[in-house]
DNA sequence: TGTACATCAGTGAACGCGCGTTCACTGATGTAC
DNA sequence: TGTACATCAGTGAACGCGCGTTCACTGATGTAC
């Protein structure tokens, strides 16, 4: 490790990032994160003013990576309809949420106010916009009204979907009525997804 | 304050649940819950195994609340048809979440471990059953999978959309287009649900 | 090219805090005879 | 009804921990002349 170490800012944000998915946002501190980097706990304090600010970094990345994987989920199936794309890219970020739940709960959490960090309000426009575009091709010469309604309607049941698997998933083994029709769910998210997305 | 208190589990309890509502979950100790209760730090120990058990229990009532609540959208709307008491239920839930967004928060935290807690667990189905029993009856004849699935899918929806609203509430004032759109929502969220839970 | 000096990016020690929980205790209450 | 005693439900002190952050510091690097 050399004294001056030239890249630690991008290192202390890529252990943040990998310790956030393995352990949770609430069990990171600095002091962790530092250890990670191989580097003393107070190292940190020289590329991020407070902690926060590393996990608003965090969050922005996790913001910027949906963005992507929506994107792709468009332009890798050009030959699709606009509605099979539409629901492709549902399923990416179902897909997203699921893999990466402790980053995506960091996301969503209210410990970072986004409004401090216009990076990130940024980033997760970002993300949003994907949404908007698809829905927008959708539904030609809709008003701008309705197409905020449908874009909120359709991500809160992609946002709430991944919530609820996430809750439930432990029930699916005991037996529960929620457990049992969530299986029925995630046994088949592809078709279920076709089905709630519709419209 | 007795010596013997004769109440103390039930007034922990209770000053857990509004130091709940009022602080966050992630900002309650079993310190200053004691205190709340003008009662010893240790007190609570007579009573809790753990900090868990207590807050088990807060979200156990949580649950119930809800269960009840969404119970009253349809036994105090006979007059409705199924549509409208459904439409009536999904408001309520949303109504909940939103005005007690940091109850609502515990009872979806993945810090219980609701397997742990089977009363919890009960609690928890039974809100879900009200659901149950309204999409039943809209649906006649439907199979027990076609069921699960469209009680996933408009739990997800009302579920999904208390999330975004508490996360976007901020931005709404700030013009990002997540924000821009949710206002929208929001202006009449009643109006948003008729149109978002219609199938 | 060499030198003086400012600045940068690390270090280890320490502060101060709040927390969950345990412990030995004590005073009140309930009960058997 | 009175008494002896077990149990119950509180108490204050203390343990041990991890945390974010500050501080005075030091060695490396960059730069002006």
């Amino acid at each position: 490790m050399k004294y001056h170490h030239g890249n630690l800012k991008e290192e202390l944000i890529s252990s943040a990032c990998s310790m956030c998915e393995a352990n949770g946002h609430d069990h990171m501190s600095l002091r962790s994160i530092a250890k990670e980097a191989n580097v003393s706990q107070t190292a940190p304090y020289r590329h991020f003013k407070t902690k926060e600010d590393l996990l608003a970094e965090v969050s922005k990345r996790g913001f910027e990576k949906l963005a992507e994987i929506l994107n792709q989920a468009t332009t890798q199936n050009e030959n699709m309809t606009a509605k099979e794309r539409f629901i492709e890219m549902g399923f990416a970020y179902v897909k997203f949420g699921l893999e990466r739940k402790n980053t995506y709960d960091l996301m969503h959490s209210p410990i970072i106010d986004k409004v401090e960090f216009p990076e990130l309000l940024e980033a997760a426009s970002g993300a949003f916009d994907e949404l908007i575009k698809i829905i927008a091709e959708l539904n030609p010469g809709i008003s701008d009204a309705d197409l905020g309604r449908q874009c909120i309607r359709h991500w809160a049941q992609v946002h709430g979907l991944v919530g609820l698997i996430g809750d439930t998933k432990i029930d699916e083994s005991i037996g529960t009525n929620a457990g049992d029709a969530m299986s029925i769910v995630t046994k088949d998210l592809r078709s279920f997804l076709t089905m709630a997305l519709d419209f």
